[in-house]
DNA sequence: TTGAATT
């Protein structure tokens, strides 16, 4: 490419984004905020696996500079995505990532950190979790701005039995992980709406779902499903009244076909009443919406997402007359 | 043998 106007204020990285999202559903997320010269998932050439982050261009630093804001800690699916300025590319930031094992059960990231920032500049830590306990796994991943800076705590850290601890704690360089291929596409991530496991709360309840690929038509009806002509229309609950159809939007098509939103306004504040209505055209995708954005805390509120029908709260979708909203519509963009 | 932060 030969963006080199000033790539450092427009390229943006993002981090943690769910495996299943589309290189559409992500451009179609980043447009909204403003025109882009380029997105990209980063993903497996061989397999099409995606290894969870990606980057854009925008054609404006301004609007970069609003995608992070808008758009960094974006719930989408199962994960939280993060949008950040990508630091610029070169040998020097490669290879350096940590892999600690033994860490004290107790510990969090703040202790992981403390241990090892005085050897550089940690872009991002972690300590992993057992999903069914809750508990640490005593594993965790360092990652430094440069590689020397990693080289540089392996050397002063290695072996070594951190203040209070009994065990000496164990490090080596993580794997390179663009040279592994998950050939299990990711098929066993089981609804699970009520898994109430014992032990310590999480801090986001596990109640997000994801398609099985092998089960069923990933953009089509669940088995058993009756395909519905107009649609699968959803009432959209306290959402704020900041609220734009965009807001309904971003928040939709990352599960799926969105045929089109609708913010009801009131007209005298010309501002959001608090809700809306989203029409997904698959039955399995608007119920995995259902899934992941009901209940989920949005911009200080919690959401309220249903299927308009059940709960006949509104009469008809109708079209109020005034409306100057336009409708965001779903087509080959 | 770990999650997924440099195209």
């Amino acid at each position: 490419m030969e963006d080199q106007n000033d790539d450092s204020s427009t390229n943006l990285i993002i981090n943690y984004l769910p495996q299943t999202l589309t290189d559409e559903e992500f451009r179609s997320l980043f447009l909204s905020v403003g025109p882009i010269s380029s997105s990209k998932i980063v993903r497996d050439k061989a397999t099409n696996y995606s290894y969870g982050f990606g980057f854009v261009v925008y054609e404006r630093a301004q609007d970069a500079q609003r995608a992070i804001e808008t758009l960094s800690g974006l719930q989408l699916q199962n994960k939280r995505i993060k949008v950040a300025h990508a630091r610029p590319s070169g040998d020097q930031i490669k290879g350096a990532n940590l892999y600690v094992r033994n860490l004290p059960s107790h510990w969090t990231e703040t202790e992981l950190n403390k241990l090892f920032q005085p050897y550089g500049k940690i872009i991002q830590s972690r300590i992993l979790i057992d999903l069914g306990t809750g508990l640490s796994r005593r594993v965790g991943f360092v990652l430094y701005d440069t590689r020397d800076e990693a080289e540089n705590a392996i050397k002063c850290l290695s072996g070594k039995t951190p203040e209070g601890c009994t065990e000496p704690i164990m490090i080596k360089f993580a794997d390179d992980n663009t040279k592994k291929i998950k050939q299990q596409a990711q098929v066993q991530y089981v609804p699970i709406p009520n898994f109430a496991a014992p032990g310590p709360m999480r801090t986001q309840p596990n109640r997000f779902q994801r398609f099985n690929p092998m089960a069923g038509n990933f953009n089509g009806q669940g088995p058993g499903m009756v395909p519905n002509q107009g649609g699968y229309t959803l009432f959209v609950y306290n959402i704020g009244f900041q609220a734009t159809d965009r807001t309904l939007w971003q928040l939709f098509s990352p599960f799926g076909t969105v045929q089109k939103v609708n913010i009801m306004l009131d007209h005298e504040k010309n501002q959001c009443k608090g809700y809306g209505f989203v029409t997904m055209t698959n039955y399995q995708e608007a119920q995995n919406a259902i899934n992941c954005l009901n209940g989920f805390f949005f911009q200080g509120r919690v959401l309220q997402v249903s299927f308009k029908n059940q709960n006949q709260q509104q009469p008809q979708q109708q079209q109020p007359q005034m409306q100057p909203q336009q409708q965001v519509t779903l087509g080959n963009q």
